[in-house]
DNA sequence: ATTTTTAATGACTGATGGGTCATTAATTGC
DNA sequence: GCAATTAATGACCCATCAGTCATTAAAAAT
């Protein structure tokens, strides 16, 4: 006789519209009505299904770097340093959805939203992408590509970092879009230069 | 007869209570108040020196890259490769307290606070910064030191966001030191060998 | 010392927005 | 259809905080 719900597809639902209203008008001038309109659901409802805002938003970015995990899962190794640098450009040149997305995601860990659980939730992230460009270049070291003294845990970490540090620009600083591939196109020469023995 | 103050010093004085207090609890949860007992004062004369919380945000953040920028004036100019290694190693590594002003300062530029005027702030800023890295490379590819085919503006500006993105990652997910020496070591590694001729 | 002028103050206001809950709507089983 | 149970709603509550302003303090000039 109970009126029934599928929760995690509810769940689903409101991260979605959290998402694309944080994306539009940024976390701290996101309020939860806006959430619940672009759900279509009333702004009582989103808290049978989070406890809070801030409970809401750690799900949301939770769920956003399973995406994003879920995104280098398919990509194959690279055969060689071409193909190293074709990947790193594809993770550099974003579009404009992406973009809002980093935005987004360095709003929130930088201030201290979620607190601990998000901050930490955001470095094991950050080690995953870290442990898949080791991998990567673990497979290049290994097919003889790159120099055998490269320390493959740390470049990978460095890697992640250093694309990070493009793409934000990126989506804060550099609004010239041939100019930003410029960019681009000296950090894959620096990359393949610096790797190859 | 009146009473004269010197205004600029006193707002000088604001700014510096507003960057401990921003550095201390993040920029979205400091409260004007917090600020005028930082610096000794009462709430309604932070008002009689900056005309809304938003200006005083941008004026701080003015202040903050003017310093920035002023404390590379003095470098010297890289006589060799080690040098220019040595200042990356130099810009990447911080103490406790620039990495706060590191999260802060990315919290600010990414959440919309100050709208235009402050992004516009910062990316001339990191204009400023691309444009010093870049001068640096030109005096060792006019040393013949680095390859000559490199663009120095292009990788100037590349430098400063890589740069950015090991600085953001050790202010906000890399807790363990030693393991940031380490990326940092990597990072001068693959950019001597990434420039070197 | 007194006057004049501006600086400083902090109690107050008004708006905002996160979070609640009594009420209403839906859905399911009989 | 009806009863039972849970889901959804949105008006309401209330803590918070940016910004104001009548009042008080300070200092400069005579």
């Amino acid at each position: 006789m109970p009126k029934i719900v599928d929760r995690s597809e509810m769940q689903a639902r409101i991260i979605g519209a959290g998402m694309a209203a944080f994306q539009r008008h940024g976390h701290a001038a996101t309020k939860m009505t806006d959430i619940a309109e672009e759900a279509g659901l009333a702004k009582g409802t989103l808290y049978l299904y989070f406890k809070s805002k801030e409970q809401l938003t750690l799900a949301l970015m939770q769920s956003l770097f399973a995406e994003w995990i879920a995104g280098l899962e398919g990509l194959p190794q690279p055969r060689n340093l071409e193909d190293f640098g074709a990947q790193v450009r594809s993770n550099a040149v974003l579009d404009a959805d992406e973009q809002k997305g980093v935005r987004m995601f360095f709003e929130i860990t930088s201030s201290g939203v979620g607190s601990d659980a998000l901050l930490s939730a955001a470095a094991e992230f950050q080690d995953a992408l870290g442990a898949f460009q080791a991998d990567q270049l673990a497979s290049l070291k290994d097919a003889g590509h790159i120099r055998q003294e490269i320390d493959v845990d740390a470049m990978g970490r460095t890697l992640a970092a250093m694309v990070d540090g493009l793409v934000i620009h990126r989506a804060l600083f550099v609004n010239d879009e041939s100019r930003y591939r410029r960019m681009v196109d000296e950090t894959i020469q620096l990359f393949l230069r610096g790797l190859q023995r």
